[in-house]
DNA sequence: GTGAAAGCGCTAACAA
DNA sequence: TTGTTAGCGCTTTCAC
C-alpha cells in the first residue's frame, strides 16, 4: 500500500523534481514551468497533500495569526457588554479570515494575571494583537504600546494617549442621548450604570456637558453592569429615590431593558412619564415594547477599521486613532 | 550596547551552559541542577527572554491550539443563535485557556467553501477541532468523522451518527415546553420558527410527540431565524391566520421576544389569552415584561463537556456523545 | 527553470 | 547532571 504523501519531499519524489521546486509551485511563484506546476498540483490533489503550516510559518517567521484578547476587568465577568464584544468578535473573525489571517482568541482576567498582555504578545504566536475593550487596564496597555507597534485596541480615546485605538465617540453618544431627552422636555436626567469603565465615563461626561449647558440637572444612578444584579439595584433606586427624574440615559441597552421592565412593573409610563435611552442598539433594542430609543455603534465598521489599522501597523506604517460617530436611533421610549 | 537575547543559544552563552540545558531548565524538567536552573531563570527574567513558541511547537509537533469553527449555513448569517453560539464560545475560551490551549476561531460559510472542514483540519495548525453547530452540514461532518478523531461537535444527536457530539436534548426540551403549555390548558399549539436546522426539528418533534399523545393540535408557523425578518413574518401570521392557537412554542428566545412584542401591540393578553415559551434562556428572557418562560440550556456545562471529550479523544480514547438535559424555567408567559 | 544546500529555533536522543 | 548532535518540514538563497 502506498505510503501517505506527507511532506513536500515525498511529493517531490513522486513528481521527479526537487523539494524546492514543489515548494515554489505550491506557493504560486512565477518562476516555475507551467507543465511542472500542473503536474505537481495534480499530484498534490490526488494524494490530498497539504503543506505543513507549522513548518512553513516557522520557516518564514510568520505565524499568520492575529491575537484577539478580551480583558475581563471589574465586574465584567459574564457581563453586560459581552453581547457587544462577542458581536464585534464575530465580525473580526470574518474580516481577518478574508485577509488570510487566523484569529487566536484569549479571554483574560487581569486581576489574576498581571502580565496578561506581555505574555500574549511575547508568546511568539501572534503577528499582531487586537485588544477588545480597555476594561480597567488602560495604563497597562499604555505601558506596552511604545514597545510594541502591531497592536490596536477597541475602546475609548483619551487626549494624548499612546496606544492606537478605534472606538465610538462615547462622548458624542452621550451628547446625542442628552440632547434627545432634553428635546423631549426632560428637566432632570439620570445616568444609569457605572462610570468606572472609561467608555461609560465618557458617555456620562458627554451627557453632562449638554445637560449643564442647558440648565438641566443630571445625576448618576449607580448599578453593576451585569443585568441580573443591576435589576435589583434599579428596583432599589426606584423604591428609595425621590424619583425626581423624568429622563434616563442607560449606559447600555441591557441596562435600559432592565430599567424599562422595572418601570413597567411600577406602572410608570414610558415615555409618558419618564423617557428612556439606551446605548449600543443590540438586537433586543428593537424588540422591547415600546421599542427602545438608543445610540447605535456600527460594529461591523468598527471591526473593519480595527483590522485595517492593524495591518497597516504591521506594515510599519504609523496610524492615528479612529473615532467613529455613533448615531441616535429614535424609537419610542424617548 | 548588549545584543538582545533572542534565542535559547544566546541565553546559553550568557549562562555558560549548553542550549540543551537551557531548554531543559526552562521546560521545568527534573534533571537539572537546582543552581543551574536558578541561574538560567534569573538570566531569562533579566533579559526578558521568551521562548520562540513557533520553533518549540514545530519541533515538538504540537501546536497547542484547538480550532473552533462556526459554520454559517442557511440563513444563519448574523442570525438568531449567534448570541447563543457566541456565549458558548466565550466559555470555551475560558475552559481551553485553563487547560493550557489556545483557541483559534474561524467562521465559515459552507456554501462558498465546500472544503471548509478539511481545510481547517488539514491546516496543520490545530491539534483538535470543535465545531459549534451542525448548521446544514451534518453530512459533511459525518464524512470526516471517521478519518479524524480529535473532533467534537456541538449540536444535535442522531441515532447511529458517527461524529461525537455534545448538545442539549432538544427533543426533551420540546417535550418540556409542550407539557407546560398543555398543563396550562392549551388546546392548540403553534411552533414558531424554522424546522430546517436539525436542532429545531428535534425541538418540534419533541413537542409534537407530547401534543399528539395528549390529543392537542400542533402546527408550524414558519419564520426565518433572523429576528428582524421574523418580526414581519410573525405579524403576517397574526394578521392572516385564524389565530386558532392558544399556546406558542418558539424555537428560540429571540423569536419568542419578537412574538411577545407583536402580541402586545395587538393587545393579545400573555399569558391570559395565549401562552408563550421560548428556548435558550438568554439574558433577555428574564428581562421581558412579563418575563419569559423558557427552556434553559446550560451553556457553561456544555463548554466544559466539549473540552473534556475533545481532550480525551486527543488522548486516543474513544468517547460517546453526550446529551445534556435542558430545564424548564417557569416564569410568567406560560 | 531547477537542484543543492543551508538553515529557522528549538527539543530529545544519546553520550559522556 | 550536562553537552553534543541530529533533525522537525519547509523556504530561499545561490549556483547551474
Amino acid at each position: 500500500m502506498p505510503k501517505r504523501v506527507r511532506t513536500i519531499t515525498d511529493l517531490a519524489k513522486l513528481a521527479g523534481v526537487s523539494p524546492g521546486t514543489v515548494s515554489r509551485a505550491l506557493a504560486g511563484k512565477s518562476l516555475v514551468n507551467a507543465k511542472t506546476r500542473e503536474k505537481i498540483e495534480a499530484l498534490a490533489r490526488e494524494h490530498d497533500f497539504r503543506l505543513n503550516q507549522m513548518a512553513s510559518r516557522f520557516r518564514r517567521q510568520k505565524t499568520g495569526v492575529i491575537g484577539v484578547v478580551i480583558p475581563l476587568g471589574h465586574d465584567r465577568r459574564q457581563q453586560i457588554s459581552d453581547t457587544f464584544f462577542m458581536t464585534l468578535l464575530g465580525y473580526l473573525a470574518d474580516e481577518l479570515t478574508e485577509r488570510g489571517y487566523d484569529l487566536m482568541l484569549r479571554r483574560v482576567i487581569p486581576d489574576k494575571d498581571e502580565d496578561w498582555l506581555d505574555r500574549f504578545i511575547g508568546s511568539g504566536m501572534v503577528e499582531g494583537t487586537i485588544v477588545i475593550g480597555q476594561s480597567d487596564q488602560f495604563d497597562r496597555i499604555e505601558d506596552v504600546a511604545d514597545g510594541y507597534r502591531p497592536m490596536v485596541v477597541w475602546g475609548n480615546h483619551q487626549e494624548g494617549q499612546r496606544h492606537c485605538v478605534v472606538g465610538s465617540d462615547n462622548r458624542l453618544g452621550g451628547k446625542l442621548a442628552a440632547e434627545r431627552l432634553i428635546a423631549s422636555d426632560c428637566q432632570s436626567i439620570a445616568f444609569l450604570g457605572s462610570t468606572d469603565p472609561i467608555e461609560f465615563a465618557a458617555r456620562f461626561a458627554g451627557a453632562k456637558a449638554v445637560a449643564d449647558k442647558m440648565g438641566v440637572s443630571i445625576s448618576v444612578l449607580p448599578t453593576h453592569l451585569n443585568p441580573d444584579r443591576a435589576a435589583d439595584e434599579i428596583a432599589e433606586h426606584f423604591a428609595s429615590s425621590h424619583s425626581d427624574f423624568d429622563g434616563i440615559f442607560a449606559a447600555t441597552d441591557l441596562l435600559a431593558v432592565a430599567c424599562l421592565k422595572e418601570m413597567q412593573s411600577r406602572k410608570i409610563a414610558v415615555p409618558g412619564k419618564v423617557k428612556l435611552i439606551g446605548f449600543d442598539d443590540l438586537p433586543i433594542a428593537s424588540q422591547t415594547q415600546p421599542p427602545l430609543t438608543t445610540v447605535r455603534q456600527d460594529i461591523a465598521a468598527g471591526a473593519r477599521c480595527l483590522v485595517d489599522l492593524l495591518l497597516r501597523r504591521m506594515n510599519g506604517e504609523s496610524t492615528e486613532s479612529l473615532v467613529l460617530p455613533p448615531k441616535l436611533i429614535a424609537r419610542q421610549t424617548a
